[in-house]
RNA sequence: GGGCGCAUAGCUCAGUUGGUUCAGAGCACUUGGUUUACACCCAAGGGGUCGGGGGUUCGAAUCCCUCUGCGCCCA
């Protein structure tokens, strides 16, 4: 039998994942199971796998994975999200490219031409996700613009409208004049930038004295509808009631008073300008005052900015300063820096601005919400710090804007019978609009024609907030068998920086709609960075190319490289020596596997006393690691899990089981021992394939012919028993004394296939039982009982027994005793502050017994081997 | 400006309710090793005043205060 020394990954992932696709063995349905469903955090439709993917859903693979393992029917929902903002950006810059311009195009037009992008691009992402492993149901792969998404989508929107939740208002919103689209306040990403203060002068009416006021923004003088000074500012006691002449344009507006107005900050005087400011706003509400829209919808000036007419904001604001100062107005500039908000998707700087959107009222709804994470702990968020986070979020939220001036989305199913603000009806159908227009008007005239369909979609955040929903047909259908099933999911992993924008408000919708958390624990995952702790982005570029990770290290190296060092709400430093890493434990399971593989097995020969014990330690081994993964995994500790896995697979089994057990050159092994180290790898296999699903796999088939109801992916999780704690104590020891013995050997230059005697002077009581270990790897030709040190020997000590290795030529005395003197030194301080602390009366008053006792059994061992340290030293000199 | 969090070995991080020889792991590093499972290996080893200072306690990496440095969220 010929198999390759190095585990190669690109022939064996692709067969397997066939494999499993064909046995539909992702694919799950109610049963008399319990279920466990996970929905992903589902990416941009058009998107692709980027390093914050792969660690995500190889999260999601590893749990689900796990659960079918463990015997739940584990069921991984996948699907993609249409992104709003992000795709219709994406189609508009590809037809500009092609010379279109949206606004040539009809709603249709442009739609057709999206959902043509989409088509051609989407779900690239989904196909990436296979090659990661991904072991996600694909037959209930859903689209958020699906027909029956969106349906779910819009009867919901009319349902918290008929609950008066949703209401229409012309507020002061973020206002993207890139894409030409409100966005939320989440969506806003405040920047710090330099700029500059501006100092103005404006004439008082009817006089030639002048007042000066400090703007960042000259360019918006044309929307100024006041001065504002604080009434208790005496320096300005002389403008009260006076009026003010704007610089350029003319106009004349009041000086008003309020004491809004920081009196320490600029001038003193504050120029109001109502429609581009939210704190301007306010005081124009409070004082009446008129407001002055100076933009177009691409923030360049409308006809209130005269001879600027058409010219971009910034543009204009330089051109503005030429003027002023060429007039006279401009007194004087001063550095300055200003909180800028940008577009998180444009990256364009937010404009804001008066109109008319649709919002959602929270305050009600976020109740429940705040108590499911909060009080009771129906949703647990992973790690706990996120609890502050949420709390502070949730407490001081605000209204929700859920209009977006996009048509890539859900259109708003209000419908305009007349030309009033308020002549619309809100529907989830244009008939049942009509029948509720001819209604509320009285006026059976009413034609389907007459009616206009509002022309906003909805944000993206308001068809995700009903995906844990939604997917099971849960908001239509709510007494669906399939939603009753997996309904509430188990487990959500996603980012930190969506936890408001998604996790929260599925939560909000879970309770409002099925009065049921969505989910029962929230593991949040962190950032993935570079080595110099940027965050990975495609501006950067410092993002590895996610398809040629997996090609140079393989799905598994990566899939364990990124998972080596993650906790959870820790950000990643990723570091591509972690796939190697990776790679490598994938190539040792491999090996184990290849030499395990290439025993020749003889039914004659009697197993080993040596494989006997070591088998035996193992098994105990495994189960105490299995207890150990088993709480790291309750505690969503993925990483200490795969770290747990990776230790007891590399070090117990393949660096001490395997060379307890390993024949001599060319000897056959015997049939008993091989089964078990058969089973034993059969066990890590079980343990291994969540967090490396391939290699396992095709070790598992590779050891023997397999059925396919014998997949290791649909096998199960090995059986918990109870642990032989005194097994692991006696081998623990034998490993001490192994240690001892290479050491010894290695500082004397003694080569391994030497074999040489061991003596041990006994003062304490130790098992024999690993005797034959201790004789095998440490190939001692015999181990005998001593009553006194030996001469000529080196030593080394475990516990306060001590072992004697006789050497031939000379012994260095000197370092002998030199070696001796430092263990008895530090020995002795450990005494020391061991009888300190126990003669402290208060210690031993105060501490709970278990600590005294242990303090206690640590000053008996002291003392013990000080004995033995003593008496060896006198023997020497 | 408000809120939250972090600081432990060269790097990335554990350290659960203060109490085992508690100062740890993995990687990296040093030294030695060709008996064909694996050099993507084996063995042995070095390395930290737990960011600084103060306090509580019989006992502090762990709790409190303070300073310094960093990160995130919100306005």
């Amino acid at each position: 039998m010929s198999i390759a020394s190095k585990y190669d990954a690109s022939q064996v992932e692709d067969k397997w994942y066939t494999y499993w696709m064909e046995h539909n063995y992702f694919h799950s349905t109610p049963n008399e199971k319990k279920p466990y469903t996970i929905v992903i955090p589902p990416p941009n439709v058009t998107g692709v796998l980027h390093m914050g993917h792969m660690l995500n859903n190889t999260i999601q693979d590893v749990l689900i994975r796990r659960a079918r393992l463990t015997g739940l029917n584990a069921c991984w929902v996948p699907g993609t999200d249409h992104a709003s903002i992000a795709t219709e950006a994406k189609v508009v810059a590809k037809l500009a490219e092609q010379g279109i311009n949206k606004s040539d195009l009809t709603r249709e037009e442009f739609l057709k031409h999206a959902w043509e992008w989409k088509e051609e691009y989407g779900g690239v992402i989904l196909e990436q996700l296979k090659k990661l492993g991904a072991s996600c149901d694909w037959e209930r792969t859903k689209f958020t613009m699906d027909p029956e998404m969106s349906e779910a989508v819009i009867k919901t929107f009319v349902d918290l409208y008929n609950k008066g939740k949703i209401y229409r208002g012309y507020r002061m919103v973020n206002w993207d004049p890139e894409a030409k689209t409100t966005l939320s306040d989440e969506e806003v990403i405040h920047e710090e930038r330099q700029g500059l203060l501006y100092y103005l002068n404006y004439q008082i009416e009817g006089s030639e004295d002048f007042l000066t006021i400090a703007t960042t923004r000259p360019e918006t003088i044309f929307g100024d509808t006041a001065i504002c000074i604080n009434p208790n500012d005496d320096r300005f006691t002389h403008l009260k009631g006076k009026k003010a002449i704007v610089p350029i344009c003319g106009r004349v507006i009041p000086i008003i008073e309020d004491e809004y107005v920081d009196i320490e900050f600029g001038t003193g005087c504050l120029k109001v300008t109502p429609a581009h400011d939210e704190n301007d706003k306010v005081l124009g509400d409070k004082h009446n005052l008129e407001v002055i829209d100076i933009f177009n919808e691409d923030a360049s000036l409308n006809s209130f900015g005269l001879h600027y007419e058409g010219q971009d904001r910034f543009e204009a604001r330089k051109n503005i300063k030429k003027e002023l100062d060429q007039k006279g107005h401009l007194i004087k500039t001063e550095n300055h820096i200003n909180k800028v908000g940008t577009s998180e998707r444009t990256k364009a700087v937010i404009e804001p601005r008066l109109s008319d959107q649709w919002f959602l009222k929270m305050e009600d709804l976020v109740k429940p919400a705040i108590k499911a994470v909060l009080e009771t702990g129906q949703v647990q968020l992973f790690p706990k710090k996120f609890e502050n986070t949420y709390r502070h979020w949730m407490e001081n939220i605000r209204d929700w804007n859920i209009s977006r001036q996009l048509w890539w989305g859900q259109q708003i199913p209000a419908y305009y019978y007349g030309d009033g603000k308020e002549d619309f009806v809100v529907a989830e159908s244009i008939e049942e609009a009509l029948t509720l227009s001819r209604k509320r008007t009285q006026n059976d005239n009413i034609q389907l024609s007459d009616l206009r369909q509002d022309e906003d979609a909805l944000d993206t955040w308001f068809s995700s907030w009903l995906w844990p929903m939604s997917v099971f047909d849960g908001v239509r259908n709510p007494d669906n068998a399939e939603f009753k099933y997996y309904y509430p999911t188990n487990d959500l992993v996603t980012g930190p920086d969506i936890l408001f924008f998604w996790v929260a408000r599925m939560i909000i919708a879970g309770y409002e709609y099925t009065d049921e958390r969505p989910f029962n624990n929230v593991y949040l995952t962190g950032l993935v960075r570079d080595k110099q702790r940027r965050k990975m982005s495609k501006q950067l570029g410092n993002s590895p190319d996610a398809l040629k990770l997996i090609e140079q290290y393989g799905a598994d190296g990566v899939r364990v490289g990124l998972l080596l060092s993650s906790a959870a709400g820790n950000d990643l430093m990723f570091d591509e020596d972690l796939c190697n890493q990776g790679k490598s434990f994938v190539n040792k399971i491999w090996n184990a596997f290849r030499l395990i593989k290439g025993w020749e097995v003889s039914d004659t020969i009697k197993q080993p006393e040596s494989s006997k014990k070591g088998i035996e330690w193992y098994h105990a081994r495994f189960q105490q690691t299995l207890a150990e993964i088993e709480d790291h995994f309750s505690k969503y500790r993925i990483s200490d899990a795969l770290m747990a896995t990776y230790k007891l697979i590399w070090d117990d089994f393949c660096s001490w089981l395997l060379e307890i057990a390993k024949p001599a050159y060319q000897q056959p092994i015997d049939r008993k021992t091989y089964n078990d180290i058969i089973h034993a790898l059969e066990n890590n296999l079980r343990i291994l394939h969540p967090f490396a699903p391939f290699a396992t796999e095709e070790i598992w088939q590779t050891i023997k012919e397999r059925s396919s109801e014998e997949a290791l992916i649909i096998n199960h999780w090995p059986e918990q028993e109870a642990i032989d704690t005194k097994v692991i104590e006696g081998f623990e020891y034998a490993s001490h004394v192994i240690s001892g013995i290479r050491t010894i050997r290695k500082s004397k230059n003694i080569p391994f296939k030497d074999s040489i005697e061991l003596h041990l002077l006994s003062n304490e009581k130790v098992s024999s039982d690993f005797d034959s270990i201790i004789t095998k790897l440490g190939n001692i030709s015999e181990i005998e009982n001593t009553q006194t040190p030996l001469e000529k020997a080196l030593s080394f000590r475990v516990k306060s027994n001590e072992y004697f290795i006789p050497l031939t030529g000379t012994i260095d005395i000197e370092a002998e005793i030199a070696k001796i003197e430092d263990e008895l030194k530090y020995t002795k301080g450990f005494l020391v502050s061991v009888s300190k602390k126990l003669s402290n009366e208060r210690f031993v008053n105060n501490a709970p017994e278990k600590v005294v006792a242990i303090e206690k059994q640590k000053l008996a061992d002291a003392e013990a081997k000080v004995e033995a340290l003593e008496k060896r030293l006198a023997s020497l000199s």
